[in-house]
DNA sequence: CTTAGCACTCCTTCTCTTTGAGTGCCAAAG
DNA sequence: CTTTGGCACTCAAAGAGAAGGAGTGCTAAG
């Protein structure tokens, strides 16, 4: 897919999209005559657009009506034209601010995060809860709630905190407990769940633990406790948003994708992708490779904590999205809640 | 408002409510005679109709077409003409059956109930999530985190766990830690949060207190633990059913309904209605007193523990709600999870 | 290469008409 | 006194043109 644009053709491109973009109408030629620094008459920039057209870049409903940007002129306006330029200081602070004054729990930050990325976008704010596994041991701890019942309390590097019931076979008595809370504590901290879960079976593979059965009936506790079954999980705010776009007048339509969100799992999968990206990613309709959402686009980055990769935060809008805005937005929040995980909870 | 209508005429309204709630259109007097056991002429429907709607029960939405149940013609039906059956046994099993697979974590179980209510009334299910000052006190654990922080998680009588992160003036020895936590759980398993706040509230007034520097701060700690900041929360599941409903298809009334589920706090309201009240409570339209869910009708109902209400659970919807197969629905739904809620975790 | 001109397309909007469901009332029948 | 058939009336919904207009592609001249 060679860049064999000419300068002035990307900038119409560029002028069309963004009319586009403004308006959610079709932009015809005289339009674009008339407002901005293009100093072409209607009809030379006709002929660039039926260039356009012939490209792929752009469609026409019908005959009479202006042009639409396709799929792929968003993605080659994302990637070649747009220059994402930084987000402005004073509303940096102003996000900052929302932050500073909320508490310390990490899933109320993280909500907070997707509530203020769709109310500063006007769509959808999206928020991918840490992965068990990809987060590094601090502390558990086991509360005895009754003979074969035991919560299981386990925090993270980062702050996030899970509970697990856990049923067990034997009764525990308080003292065997506290000692098994006291062994995994220290041999276990600062590794991520991952390697924990790895140690824990290296460890009742070899003998010692199998006649220890203090150290057997730890494994199997702490192994229980770890489990990560929530799958990912997403934290959605300003689905309403959904509801102003013009696009998604037609409420079949948007029944599918609300129905989409509810389900999640298509969210989680699109928001895994970018775990291991650096930097904003920009899913666009049909790269989702979800029906449902074939004319939706995401705008994602990841965050981290102290040792890696937690989990990616991004907005999911129309196609027709201000991308020149959002990517900063979301690059900015990403960056800002990394930071406040670094910073807390030392 | 005296129940002064002939058998006849409630037979009449009766099939027309239920007419209208099947089609969703205007119901004439044609459409009646045709249908069911009415016997009579639509002439004479057509006067019965004329008084009903004198007497406030029917509205016609212009001259030619049928008539449709005002929320008085709602409200009169709920009341004196709906008999409420119970729910086909087998039906109970096959939801029952829905959560006995589920694990044991009661939030999740909270969950998965408003997911049920939603999927087999068609409607939105709503679970307000118990307030924590309503239950019962079981056991508390403090976690170090670091030098000032302190996780504090705490179990309800009934399974609920809630952490809460505290910051300390003063640094705290585990041994100090592991002293407050024993004395608390002695002392205050059993009560109702409520009574523990006040009991904190007491002691700490009493001298003793303020030169035991120990009893000082495990007061102080297990007040700022205790403080019920989530003002109440609601599991809402199966939003876009509302897309489904023809009389939300004006995209501008749906999104202010959207809206109004996303702040929670009227629902949260709407909920908190029905937790001194026994058994199935409705909701009709105007009755909820917010503009935003004047058409929209709640059926609720409360669920509770080993002592006392928790919270409530039902579904919401268009005034024009099949009633008698979601009453008992919502019934059962609230009287199955008290029940487990009951038998788990003792 | 650019641009003015022009014929052509076809969506959108408006008006006007038609259609038909449903009503209310009256007078006759039970 | 209640019930019913008949009938004129109302009014939303649906359809059919007709007019308007935005936008295009093509051609030929600058």
């Amino acid at each position: 897919m060679a860049v064999k644009l000419t300068d002035r053709s990307q900038k119409i491109l560029e002028a069309i999209i963004e009319e586009y973009i403004a308006t959610a109408q079709p932009v015809g030629s005289k339009a674009l005559t008339q407002n901005q620094g293009i100093k072409l008459s209607p009809a030379s920039v006709r002929n660039v657009m039926a260039e356009l057209e012939d490209l792929g870049y752009l469609v026409s409903p019908h005959t009479s009506a202006g042009r639409i940007p396709t799929e792929k002129g968003y993605r080659f306006y994302v990637d070649t034209i747009l220059r994402v330029s930084e987000m402005d200081s004073r509303q940096q602070d102003r996000i900052e601010l929302q932050y500073r004054q909320q508490g310390l729990q990490m899933t109320d930050m993280l909500r907070e995060a997707s509530r203020t990325l769709s109310s500063i976008s006007h769509y959808t704010g999206l928020v991918m809860i840490p992965r068990l596994k990809t987060t590094i041991f601090r502390h558990i701890e086991f509360v005895k709630l009754s003979p074969r019942l035991i919560l299981a309390v386990f925090v993270t590097q980062s702050g996030l905190v899970q509970n697990k019931l856990v049923e067990v076979d034997e009764d525990l008595s308080p003292r065997e407990l506290e000692k098994i809370t006291n062994y995994l504590n220290q041999t276990m901290t600062g590794l991520s769940i991952q390697d924990v879960r790895t140690r824990i079976i290296t460890e009742m593979a070899q003998e010692k633990a199998l006649y220890d059965q203090l150290m057997r009936r730890a494994f199997t506790l702490s192994s229980a406790a770890l489990v990560d079954e929530s799958n990912g999980d997403v934290i959605i705010e300003g689905t309403s948003r959904f509801l102003e776009q013009p696009e998604f007048s037609d409420l079949d339509c948007m029944k599918r994708i609300v129905q989409t969100f509810e389900q999640k799992s298509a969210l989680v999968e699109l928001l895994d992708r970018g775990l291991e990206t650096k930097g904003v990613q920009v899913i666009i309709g049909s790269e989702t490779e979800h029906t449902e959402l074939s004319d939706c686009s995401l705008i994602t980055a990841a965050y981290s904590g102290k040792r890696g990769t937690l989990g990616t935060l991004g907005v999911i809008g129309p196609n027709r999205m201000p991308y020149a805005t959002i990517i900063p937005i979301v690059d900015y929040t990403a960056s800002l809640i990394s930071r406040l995980l670094d910073t807390d909870n030392d």
